[in-house]
RNA sequence: GUCCUGUUAGCUCAGUCGGUAGAGCAUCUGACUUUUAAUCAGAGGGUCAGAGGUUCGAAUCCUCUACAGGACACCA
C-alpha cells in the first residue's frame, strides 16, 4: 500500500475522535423526510421575515459536506444530495458542546445527516438551522478544489465517482442519458413494440461488419462471440409472430477506441413486421424528434459550434446521387464496372483492399470519403449497394441497390435501418459472397448462419428493422464532445503501479 | 498502429535564459454567533509520471518507457 498523504493521515486520527465520542464513522440508516429540491420548491418563494414566522416542520435530510466556513461559535457548510445542495447553519448553542465540535472536525466530503428548521440568512440564501448534527460516513480522501472541481481528464473518466460529486454537467448528462432511454422505452411501448431480450453469447458472427471480441464457455466447451448485434435474433422473433420488438442493449466490437468508439455501446434495434424503409424512415424521424422535444424541450440545437436543426421533413438522398453530384461519378450507369470504379477510386488516391469486389464496395468507399463529411443537417441516406448490405432486400427496380438507409447528421451516423431481407434463398446467397470477402481478408465479414436461414425458410412477414446507436445520439443531445462523456466508465489502460 | 501535445503538493495551476520548488483552495494551530469561492494571523505538505543521458548544476535540454488527450487509420 502506498503511503498515506498528509490529508488521508488526518482523516484517519478524526475515525478516532469520532470512536471517543461513540460516533460509529461509518454509519447507520438514517431517515430523511425531505430533500434539497424539495426544500427549494417548497419554501424558496417565501422572504426571510415570512420565514421567520411560520410555524415550519423539522427537516431532516442528508448528504455530503461540500463547503464548510468556520464562524468561531457557529458555522456554515453545503451539504449535497442527488438533487443539488442546501446550505446549514450550525451554531453551538443550539447543538450543544459535543455535538458543534463534531461539526467543526467534519471534512470536506463527509456525509451527514441533520434535522432542522428552514431560514434565510440576511443574504437572502435558503438554508437550515441545525438541531441536530449526525455523522454518517467518514470521507478519508479531501475531495477535489471546491471551485474548479476535478478537471483532469484522465481523472474523470478513471474515477467517475469523483467527477459526479464535484461537476453538475456530468450529472446533467447522466440524468439526460436516463432520460433518453427512458423516453425510447415510453414511445415504442406506446407504438405497440415489444421490449425483449436476446441473447450476448453468439455462437456466429452476424448482423453487422466488424470485429468481435471473443469468449469461451466452460461446461459446453465451445467458443462463443460478444454479440456486435442482435439483429439476427431479433427477426428469429418476427419469425415467430412477435410483429414489433425491440431490444435496448449492451453491443461489444473489438475495435479502436476513440472519441466516437467504445468498446461496449448501447444500441436500439427494432423489427416491425410488415414494415419497410420508407416506414422505418417515418418511424425513425418520429422517434428520435420526440425525444429530443421530451429531453430538451426543443428541436433546434447546438452541436460543438455546429446548428442542427431537427425539425420533420428531413432529407432523403440516394447514395449513387450524392456521389454522382459531390463527387463526379455516375453509378446509376448501366454499364459501370468494377475495373473503371475501381480505376477511379485509386485515382483519387484511395486504397483499395483485396475484399473489394464489386462496384457497390467503391460506390461506398467514394461515399464515406467525399460525401459523408458534407452532410450536416439530418438526411437519410438511402440505397446502399448489395455488396455492403448483406441483410437488406433488393431494390425491385434495380438490383444492386437495397432498400437501406442510414441516417446522418452532422457527418455522423445515428441510424441504420432497411427493408429486412426475408427470402431465405437470397439470404444464403448473401452469407456466401460475406464468407469469400471473409477469405479475401475482410475481418469484419458476416458468417453464415444456417440455423438463421432455416429460421426465414418458415417463412418471415416483410419487414423493416432499424438500429441506432444510443450513446452517438445521447452525445449530440448533450453537446458531448467524446463518447467517453456519456459512458459512466469508459474503458481505459491499467494505471502502471 | 502512426503523428502531435501533455504529466509539478490532495485539487486547480504558475515556474523566465539550465542556478536552493511557487500560488490559491484544501490540511493543521489560533481569532471570529447570518457567512457566500468567508476573512485575518501563523504552520506543515513535493520521487517535478518513471528510467537513463548531457552538464559543475536539470522540473527546464536529449533518449527510452508508462499513462492520458487530440488528429489520422478502422468502425457505429
Amino acid at each position: 500500500m502506498a503511503e498515506l498523504t498528509e490529508q488521508e493521515r488526518v482523516r484517519r486520527e478524526k475515525l478516532q475522535f469520532l470512536e471517543d465520542y461513540n460516533i460509529t464513522p461509518f454509519g447507520e440508516r438514517f431517515d430523511r423526510n425531505s430533500n434539497t429540491k424539495k426544500i427549494k420548491e417548497t419554501y424558496d418563494e417565501y422572504s426571510k421575515e415570512e420565514l421567520a414566522e411560520m410555524d415550519t416542520p423539522v427537516l431532516k435530510i442528508a448528504g455530503r459536506i461540500m463547503t464548510k466556513r468556520g464562524k468561531g461559535k457557529a458555522g456554515f457548510a453545503h451539504i449535497m444530495d442527488q438533487h443539488g445542495q442546501v446550505q446549514i447553519y450550525v451554531r453551538k448553542d443550539q447543538l450543544g458542546e459535543e455535538a458543534f465540535e463534531v461539526f467543526q472536525k467534519a471534512d470536506l466530503g463527509d456525509i451527514i445527516g441533520i434535522s432542522g428548521t428552514i431560514m434565510k440568512t440576511k443574504m437572502g440564501e435558503l438554508s437550515i438551522k441545525v438541531t441536530t448534527f449526525t455523522h454518517l460516513s467518514k470521507a478519508l480522501r479531501p475531495l477535489p478544489e471546491k471551485y474548479h472541481g476535478l478537471k483532469d481528464v484522465e481523472e474523470r473518466y478513471r474515477r467517475r465517482y469523483v467527477d459526479l460529486m464535484t461537476n453538475e454537467e456530468t450529472r446533467n448528462t447522466f440524468v439526460v442519458r436516463s432520460k433518453i432511454i427512458q423516453a425510447f422505452r415510453r414511445i415504442l411501448e406506446e407504438k405497440g413494440f415489444m421490449e425483449v431480450e436476446t441473447p450476448i453469447l453468439h455462437p456466429i458472427l452476424g448482423g453487422a461488419a466488424a470485429r468481435p471480441f471473443k469468449t469461451h464457455h466452460n461446461a459446453l466447451d465451445m467458443p462463443f462471440y460478444l454479440r456486435i448485434a442482435p439483429e439476427l435474433y431479433l427477426k428469429r422473433l418476427i419469425v415467430g409472430g412477435f410483429e414489433g420488438v425491440f431490444e435496448i442493449g449492451r453491443t461489444f466490437r473489438n475495435e479502436g477506441i476513440s472519441i466516437k468508439h467504445n468498446p461496449e455501446f448501447t444500441m436500439m434495434e427494432l423489427y416491425e413486421a410488415y414494415g419497410d424503409m420508407e416506414s422505418m424512415m417515418s418511424l425513425t424521424e418520429d422517434l428520435i424528434t420526440r425525444v429530443a422535444e421530451e429531453v430538451l424541450g426543443t428541436l433546434q440545437i447546438t452541436y460543438g459550434d455546429q446548428e442542427i436543426n431537427l425539425n420533420r421533413g428531413w432529407q432523403r438522398l440516394h447514395m449513387a446521387d450524392a456521389v454522382k453530384e459531390h463527387v463526379g461519378i455516375d453509378f446509376w450507369r448501366e454499364d459501370m464496372t468494377f475495373v473503371e470504379a475501381k480505376k477511379f477510386a485509386e485515382d483519387k488516391g484511395l486504397e483499395i483492399p483485396p475484399h473489394f469486389t464489386g462496384t457497390g464496395h467503391i460506390l461506398n468507399l467514394l461515399f464515406e470519403s467525399y460525401v459523408e463529411e458534407k452532410i450536416i443537417q439530418p438526411t437519410f441516406v438511402y440505397g446502399h449497394p448489395i455488396e455492403i448490405s448483406p441483410l437488406a432486400k433488393k431494390n425491385n427496380e434495380d438490383g444492386r441497390f437495397t432498400d437501406r438507409f442510414e441516417l446522418i447528421i452532422n457527418s455522423r451516423e445515428y441510424g441504420n435501418a432497411f427493408s429486412e431481407l426475408n427470402n431465405p434463398i437470397d439470404q444464403k446467397e448473401r452469407f456466401e459472397a460475406q464468407i469469400k470477402e471473409k477469405d479475401l481478408g475482410n475481418a469484419e465479414a458476416n458468417e453464415m448462419d444456417h440455423d438463421y436461414i432455416e429460421a426465414l425458410e418458415y417463412g418471415m412477414p416483410p419487414a423493416g428493422g432499424l438500429g441506432i446507436g444510443i450513446d452517438r445520439l445521447i452525445m449530440l443531445l448533450t453537446d458531448s464532445k467524446s463518447i467517453r462523456d456519456v459512458i459512466f466508465f469508459p474503458h481505459m489502460r491499467h494505471r502502471q503501479q
